[in-house]
DNA sequence: GCAGTTAAGACAGGGTAGTTGACGCATTTA
DNA sequence: TAAATGCGTCAACTACCCTGTCTTAACTGC
């Protein structure tokens, strides 16, 4: 597979080995993400919790005072279905709701002591994971790494995470 | 962001940022992620045709040959969620099967023309994304997005990676 | 100050994709 | 020949997403 076939001339040579890198890209994106969430799945399993309840839950910690209607757009899913996660969320005491100062009808979500404390639990497995690959590469690989993560998204993820989270207005 | 607090010590400043770094590498994730997945799905809605069956058509695709065991440990699904995904794909004719010659239990997969045509269809969008992603980024950057996305999946998956694809005495 | 819009939540009803556990059959292996 | 393996299938269940409709409260524009 390394080798260009020796029939094939110059271009087609490098047309296949384009393919293949993108191919393996797909690779890469798939196994990285299967096994990076894996890791999170094994803690909330043990709490009845799945992958939704985890997203919420990381969003609202890194974007405290979100607003419903914009963590619906970054999870971009139905009001309906973050209802019920939510719900459970509220329901256990892992996040609260304050209404918004300068808008009313907002409910403000916050994480409590106790969602902060499942968080942390959640994301220090996920961090064990992180911090070896990052070591292992090191410091230029990581900054490839966020180069090309931020190209793969949508300009309007860019936009997310330049501004450092969901709307800063909302936390002050 | 850029700067650390002016009151915080050297130590914490770094804690704090390799802290922010890490829950950032999260955000990376879960955007590329979604948006490439989401590139994808578009065309499949049309055929009635879900995330699953792209997974079983992409791996397929790349290990022609595949025995429906290693297609399971691959996707990490059990065999009833892969039964209806492969039941569907095998009635529409996009993938068909053979028994193995060295193991005739086995039902080797393969992808019909039809199924590569749709796995090649599907796969143009998804490639535009990442060859602009690549592009953008530079050669050095993609050889350090390869290396901590290898970093952060199982030691199992980076095994699979380098040999090429799922065993490849499937395939002789 | 009323009309229209927006934020949040709730109803009913539906679908896909995943799960566990048990069993059957053909075939390979010890 | 007995045990293990590869594959398929039945039944029943759960998690998580969807559309469409509706209400209440609060904000905004003329």
């Amino acid at each position: 597979m390394a080798e260009a076939k020796p029939q094939a001339d110059a271009a087609s040579s490098l047309l296949f080995l384009r393919e293949e890198e993108i191919r393996s890209a797909q690779d890469l994106l798939f196994f990285a993400y299967r096994d990076f969430t894996d890791t999170a799945d094994v803690v909330l399993a043990e709490l009845g919790l799945g992958r939704a309840h985890h997203r919420a839950l990381h969003f609202i910690g890194r974007n405290p005072g979100l607003p419903v209607t914009e963590l619906l757009s970054i999870l971009r899913i139905t009001k309906q279905s973050l209802g019920r996660v939510l719900g459970t969320l509220l329901e256990r005491g892992y996040v609260a709701q304050a209404p918004g100062r300068t808008d009313r009808r907002q409910r403000l979500l916050t994480l409590t002591e106790a969602g902060e404390a499942l968080e942390r639990r959640v994301f220090a497995r996920q961090r064990e994971r992180l911090v070896a690959a990052y070591r292992n590469a090191g410091p230029p690989a990581v900054e490839g790494f966020r180069r090309v993560m931020r190209g793969i998204m949508t300009e309007e993820a860019r936009a997310y995470m330049d501004r450092g989270g969901a709307a800063a207005q909302n936390r002050r």
